[in-house]
DNA sequence: CTGTTAGCGCCTTCAA
DNA sequence: TTGAAGGCGCTAACAG
């Protein structure tokens, strides 16, 4: 605010120049040993640190990036989101925050706010119905997250060995009449992957497939719940948390505790509230990291767009 | 990143000088309605934007403010933080985020980080053990919301309106025992306030005060609804709707649906999952709403801290 | 190894 | 009503 100090003011109160100041802050070679220390110390005496709007100016970078996430309250958008922030804190960015509310508009809204305020990158939650010309002017500078779109950076859940998990496990139960609740397919991860995994489970172990694929909400699992239980059903398995949280409550409702849960999705709400229901954890906290990790190597040149699946485990 | 433009270039652009091109962009008065109109015609088809980073180098202000909440999975914070983001961004603040995980400490740290950042300001989501001394450097800057602090500007909920206006609704639904669960008074406001109002509601009808302050999580919740459970019990109030999730969940595994639940808070998930549950709504959304509004005012210098209460409603 | 010099893009005098 | 010049704090040549 007021009257910070400057590097040139620690370069007079350590009797240096200005440049030799701006080696040790950015821990260039060329600075002796002893100079160094000696401007060291007087910068942590007097609590020194560089303004970062001139550092910007000069190095073309804000060092700022931006999180879109769906939902401020998605749970599992949380979990990675939680994971990501320490990790663009300690690489000196500030992660600024948008919500898409699942409306490519909005994205487009905000990536095209972003792109004026000349911001460093971005982390996109992936959902059905972004354009893929919307993204590519951002494919060196954006990581997507749960989804991938073509040439895009992305971080993805391992959507088919999350079902194919759940399945086996509730196969070695004995479960043989396994039923599934799901996303329509215009939702290309977790609508037809999840989906076709849990009907090639089916097929290969010649069981059969009942399913229906209402789509992400709660109340849609809570509706759509009876349709998929037949008088045999003994399990059901869910392709998010927030449908398994809609189906247990009719489960709950009816009395019917015959039938063993599963979801992909392991959040703490979960944990609590449905400790009884299997879980995989598609890994939303390494995510998460690998995400954050991913755009920072991206942003400073260290990395093409690359995409990264991440590995289902069981809970 | 690369080739922007600069104002040099819309001034040459437009055949003019750099300072009124200055003077277009921050709509000083002084230039011929004829210039300022030629130059912004440039300025649009060029899609022209000011470099933050310069103008914050000369203004002091990088306009970024921080949200500090507590957790980013907190419903309620959420809710508020929802609205709040667009006020930020209208006024063309950044909105970084962080959590304290309700840890004193981090908040410290955070804080000191964003002092040598020069951040322009701090919406900080209260709770207990944040120590005076670490806020009073940012008076001036900083909104505290769901708590109050000597000095300190604030937006905060109405405790005890929310709790006396459900013990009415249950006192008119004829409900004469209500048990509590609550918050220890240690945490001044959802654990001291909240309780007051229930005591002094049942004092003033004469009713039997039952309660038990475990703390915040839903498992906390879960654990002590047996203990404020009598066999007269017909309803019970709680604090958040944290202990309420905990407490339903309780209920129903006894299958005890005689006593009627109340609690603060009307988030989504309770709305889904609970809707027979009688809810307050404290006003997140417009504490949101104000809690920026208040510090974007402080920050220009047109509001000093001032205390703010949202009334709460029923929902 | 170190200091000097020249900008980065913008705003702010100060003259014209 | 306008333009030219200077400087914000920092980094990147270029000299010593």
């Amino acid at each position: 605010m007021q009257n910070r100090l400057t590097i040139k003011d620690i370069a007079r109160l350590s009797g240096v120049g200005k440049s030799t100041v701006s080696r040790v802050l950015n821990n260039e070679s060329g600075v002796s040993e002893r100079t160094r220390e000696r401007v060291e110390a007087v910068m942590n005496q007097h609590g020194f640190s560089p303004s970062r709007s001139a550092r910007a100016m000069r190095g073309q970078s804000d060092k700022v990036v931006a999180i879109i996430v769906s939902r401020l309250d998605s749970l599992s958008e949380n979990l990675a989101v939680q994971t990501m922030l320490p990790v663009f804190y300690e690489q000196g960015y500030d992660p600024i925050m948008m919500e898409s509310q699942f409306s490519p508009q909005l994205v487009e809204e905000h990536l095209g706010m972003l792109r004026r305020r000349n911001i460093d990158g971005v982390v996109l939650f992936g959902f059905t119905g972004i354009r893929e010309e919307t993204l590519r002017p951002w494919r060196s500078s954006l990581v997507m997250l749960a989804r991938d779109a073509g040439g895009m950076a992305s971080v993805c859940y391992d959507d088919e060995g999350a079902i194919t998990t759940l399945m086996q496990r509730l196969y070695a139960q004995d479960h043989r009449n396994i039923s599934y609740l799901g996303v329509p397919h215009s939702d290309v991860t977790t609508g037809k992957r999840r989906h076709e995994a849990y009907l090639s489970f089916c097929k290969k172990h010649a069981l059969p497939a009942v399913a229906s694929l209402p789509g992400l909400a709660m109340k849609q699992g809570y509706d759509q719940a009876a349709s998929v239980l037949t008088p045999q059903t003994t399990a059901l398995v869910c392709a998010t948390d927030t449908l398994a949280l809609g189906a247990s409550k009719y489960l709950q409702e009816k009395r019917i505790d015959s039938v063993q849960l599963a979801s992909v999705g392991n959040t703490p709400l979960m944990k609590f509230l449905h400790p009884e229901i299997i879980a995989v954890d598609p890994g939303y906290a390494e995510a998460g990291r690998q995400a954050a990790a991913q755009l920072i190597a991206q942003i400073t040149g260290r990395s093409e767009p690359r995409q990264i699946v991440i590995p289902a485990t069981l809970a």
